[in-house]
RNA sequence: GGGCGGUUAGCUCAGCUGGUUAGAGCGUUGCGUUGACAUCGCAAAGGUCGUUGGUUCGAGUCCAAUACCGCCCACCA
């Protein structure tokens, strides 16, 4: 058959199609707002919906974290784009100064033989450069397979011009302010990335470890306080011992001097409540250069700090003897000569938290170090205020208190990290130590005038950049049209995780710099697990490649099933049978639309009289209004997987499986019939495609094209119902979203006659199955209707005759029957007796086990309906529930 | 130590402001391919909704307690 406008292959060819619609939507324009503030016709009064995209790191490759913000946040422009509502979802991506850094390094090592530090820095950024430009376009192209409509011409990138700009701007305010300021401070040090790392950067994870007892001799005496610790090389940092001044037993020893094993250095005994008297040995060693409750301990009680790691976490000179060796060697090497000096008491085992870097998983080293924060308690307060006011919705809601008790506990944010790539601290060393800073590079000190300047080497924290996001892309710190109208964004989507890292940087910067919220709502998805849970990584080797899934089932299987499955801010387990099956729905779209679209060749242009509807017609159009109502609903309260199941629920088990079953029927009769029953069915697979095309805008747009194609050829009557408009759109993206339509009387009595015939088909297919009655043998039956729905029955008698499959010239329907048919069997169904000449075919016991049973639900129904007269249901319950 | 989430069918999970008989996918059982679809259809089996108590005419849904699992934050040597 060839393959004209009304005959569709047999398959959908979603790689194909994915690409040409995609480039189609692209080429015309229509991921462009459709109120852009630079065009002369702008109207600054219609509200934007705005999303910035969460940027992918520059170098990354796509994983199942990206296939989920990108579906989700493409719903919801695509949705509001629908709405007429004009969107701009800006994209863009991260420097992502640690990991592209490492990637680069790990690189040139490799091909090269070469590290960062033999090449110079110059050198090296200019290579990073080269390597973004060779690979930063793939990230984004990846996102393009997904689907995402985002306005590429408004691409950007933290690095870029503008934003560094944004960054610069926004050091030199934080400054100027005095909220910036650079000291020596105990931070986390990574060893192996040999930079500085934020709190947030450093996980805990429970080891098996030992602990370690030794004795502190107290200066003079034999005496000597028990001690205990998990990391014994730190004893040559050691420049205290505190024990609780209540304890009993040390009380005599404060105040005396302690000396350090094998340095002999003489330390205080001092007393603090902070040590607990119940713990280990009740007197603790103190350690200010590398352990942050005892740098606390140290300031309180002024004692004097030693550093005995470099950065390379080797001993220092300050480790005598030690000096040089490795941190875990020097602890070996220490705790083998403090047993040769009788020092040591015991061993344990002990399991204790070890803090390992997030990105190398080497263990943290807390250590002094100079470096720059930002006083963070203004800017926190400001944003807690934000959320507690309402100005920023925060949805699933509980994560609200998660956000509220990491802003109330808040502590400075360590901005400068030892790396290259990223953006270098704004600040110029003269001789003398002044610093200066600037918009512009400054050419001369703005203390002494000093024109040897040397600018910081340290580069800014990459969140630091992205919490300017929302804004900097837009323009900031210019006053650009795009940053009037398109700031404050409307919605932040992204990744619970990144929470503290990156949405409340952003509220935070948002409102120090823009005097505004960045966005009024936060969506927080879930993360991605493999089908049993586990997180995925590729050590597992349990990794889920979205671009294979996509290649094998489709961008649409993909998204559906992300979108579908997930739950905000709850993790999703993601398995291929899931997708699978959501393939199978694609092809299930695509079949019906192939059947509605080859049907419409067989109906006439118009009708001869006024509508006339049937029962299956007034039902499916009162459960399409329905579903209209429902997802609307369930789209403002942001739960789009159960909006995207319930059009999933209502195409197949109710349009394909039951309405396309009697349509075929309807349009065989031919004449009005068929124009009407083709008028709904193309208005109804419409609506579907339209309420589905944010899930899955491929399949969606490329059949729409084609229903449009075909009705339009048939008649420009057809399919043209309610608010769709009167005419066809252009495309499918920018076509009129269904909007819900308002209740009417008919509907709930159209569903309720509707769901007697199904009850009726569905009660003889049950007997014909249990029976073994082939499918194709068609059966003589009586139904016996009772006066009332007599009338009604009778204009659906061909349907039920065809759907139960029973013979329509031996099959009768009568209002009541004298008696029971002799040599049949009964059922009771929809509220009809149905007699089915089958009894010969029946086992006696099973059939009275049968009957027992029915009777079983009549006399449960009958009990619930007198518990109903005699409780206080009536009187309590609404009305429309009693009913 | 503080906080949060989960516990629903064999498996993985939905179930919104409490409302008739608790759903889906996969799996299982039986039957079935002459034109929408075997990536399918028809029929079916399978659940004391973790436990206990409470509120209510009515609880998977709200409240309290409890058990188990998971996560986040803090980090007592």
């Amino acid at each position: 058959m060839p393959d004209n406008i009304f005959s569709l292959p047999k398959t959908y060819e979603f790689k194909d199609t994915e690409s040409r619609v995609y480039q189609d939507w692209e080429s015309r324009g229509y991921f462009k707002p459709s109120n852009d503030p630079s065009y002369p016709d702008h109207d600054p009064s219609k509200k934007p919906y705005v999303i910035s995209i969460p940027p992918p790191n520059v170098t990354g490759e796509l994983h199942l974290g990206h296939a989920m913000f990108v579906s989700m946040e493409d719903l919801m422009i695509r949705y509001h784009r629908m709405r007429g509502i004009p969107t701009l979802w800006v994209p863009g991506s991260d420097h992502a100064g640690i990991a592209t850094q490492l990637q680069v390094e790990k690189h040139l090592l490799r091909t090269e033989e070469v590290t960062r530090e033999e090449i110079g820095r110059e050198k090296f950024l200019e290579l990073t450069w080269a390597w973004k430009e060779k690979y930063g376009d793939i990230i984004t192209n990846q996102i393009r397979r997904l689907g995402a409509s985002c306005d590429w011409e408004r691409q950007r990138f933290t690095l870029d011009n503008g934003l560094s700009n944004a960054v610069r701007e926004a050091f030199v305010r934080l400054y100027e302010k005095g909220l910036i300021y650079r000291g020596p401070r105990l931070i986390n040090w990574s060893p192996g990335l040999k930079t500085a790392v934020s709190d947030l950067e450093v996980e805990y994870s429970e080891e098996q470890g030992k602990l370690y007892f030794f004795k502190y001799l107290i200066s003079g005496s034999d005496d000597y306080l028990p001690v205990a610790t998990t990391r014994p090389e730190t004893i040559l940092g050691d420049t205290a011992v505190a024990v609780h001044p209540d304890d009993e037993r040390y009380k005599a020893f404060i105040g005396k001097k302690a000396l350090v094993p094998i340095l002999g250095r003489e330390i205080p005994v001092i007393a603090d409540e902070y040590v607990d008297m119940s713990f280990g040995t009740g007197s603790l060693k103190i350690t200010p250069g590398h352990d942050p409750n005892d740098y606390a301990i140290g300031e309180k009680h002024n004692l004097p700090i030693i550093s005995i790691l470099d950065k390379d976490a080797k001993v220092t000179e300050a480790g005598g003897p030690y000096a040089g060796q490795d941190r875990l060697e020097a602890r070996k090497n220490l705790w083998k000569d403090m047993y040769a000096a009788g020092l040591v008491i015991k061993e344990e085992d002990y399991l204790h938290t070890v803090p390992r870097s997030q990105r190398g998983g080497e263990i943290i080293e807390p250590m002094i170090s100079t470096q720059w924060f930002v006083t963070i308690k203004p800017l926190a307060e400001v944003a807690l205020e934000a959320v507690k006011d309402g100005r920023i919705t925060i949805i699933p809601d509980h994560f609200t208190k998660v956000y509220y008790n990491w802003m109330e506990n808040i502590e400075d944010w360590c901005i400068s990290r030892q790396l290259w790539w990223g953006h270098r601290i704004p600040i110029w060393y003269c001789p003398d130590g002044h610093m200066t800073t600037g918009r512009e590079d400054p050419s001369a000190c703005s203390h002494c005038g000093n024109t040897e300047l040397e600018q910081d080497p340290d580069v800014l924290d990459t969140w630091f950049s992205s919490g300017l996001w929302p804004f900097s892309t837009l323009g900031w710190p210019e006053n650009t049209p795009d940053l009037r109208y398109f700031y404050p964004t409307t919605m932040m989507e992204t990744g619970y995780d990144i929470l503290f890292f990156w949405v409340a940087r952003m509220i935070m910067m948002g409102l120090e710099f823009t005097g505004q919220v960045p966005f009024d709502t936060v969506y927080l998805h879930g993360l991605i697990r493999d089908e049993i849970g586990r997180k995925m990584s590729k050590t597992t080797g349990n990794v889920i490649d979205p671009l294979t899934v996509m290649d094998e089932m489709g961008t649409d299987a993909l998204r559906f099933t992300l979108l579908v499955g997930s739950t905000p801010g709850k993790d999703m387990n993601l398995s291929l049978d899931k997708v699978r099956a959501n393939r199978n729905f694609a092809n299930k779209l695509w079949n019906a639309g192939r059947f509605v679209i080859s049907a419409l060749q067989n109906v006439p242009a118009d009708a001869t009289n006024g509508p006339n509807y049937t029962t299956a017609d007034a039902w499916i159009w009162a459960r399409q209004k329905q579903l209209r109502r429902s997802v609307e609903n369930l789209f403002q309260n942001h739960q789009y997987g159960e909006a995207g199941r319930q059009i999933y629920d209502f195409f197949w088990s109710e349009f394909a499986d039951w309405y396309l079953e009697i349509a075929k029927l309807q349009i065989a009769e031919g004449g009005d019939r068929a124009f009407y029953t083709a008028d709904v069915l193309v208005s109804v697979l419409d609506t579907c495609l339209r309420l589905l095309h944010p899930f899955t805008p491929f399949i969606t747009e490329e059949l729409w094209g084609r229903l449009k194609s075909a009705a339009v050829a048939v008649s420009t009557k057809i399919g043209l119902q309610d608010t769709i408009g009167g005419n066809w759109p252009e495309a499918l993206i920018i076509a009129p979203w269904p909007d819900p339509l308002p209740e009417e009387g008919w509907e709930s009595r159209a569903v309720r006659d509707f769901s007697k015939l199904q009850d009726i088909v569905r009660a003889i297919r049950n007997q014909r199955a249990e029976k073994n009655v082939k499918p194709t043998v068609r059966i003589h039956a009586i139904l016996s209707t009772g006066n009332e729905a007599f009338e009604d029955l009778r204009k659906d008698a061909g349907v039920i005759a065809n759907l139960a499959g029973l013979d329509e010239n031996a099959f009768s329907l009568v209002a009541s029957l004298e008696e029971k048919p002799a040599g049949h069997i009964s059922l009771v169904a929809g509220g009809v007796e149905i007699y089915l000449p089958l009894a010969d075919l029946t086992d006696p016991a099973e059939e009275k086990a049968r009957l027992e049973k029915s009777l079983a639900e009549v006399e449960n129904q009958i009990a619930r309906l007198e518990n109903l007269l005699g409780s206080a249901f009536a009187e309590k319950a609404p009305v429309n529930i009693v009913a």
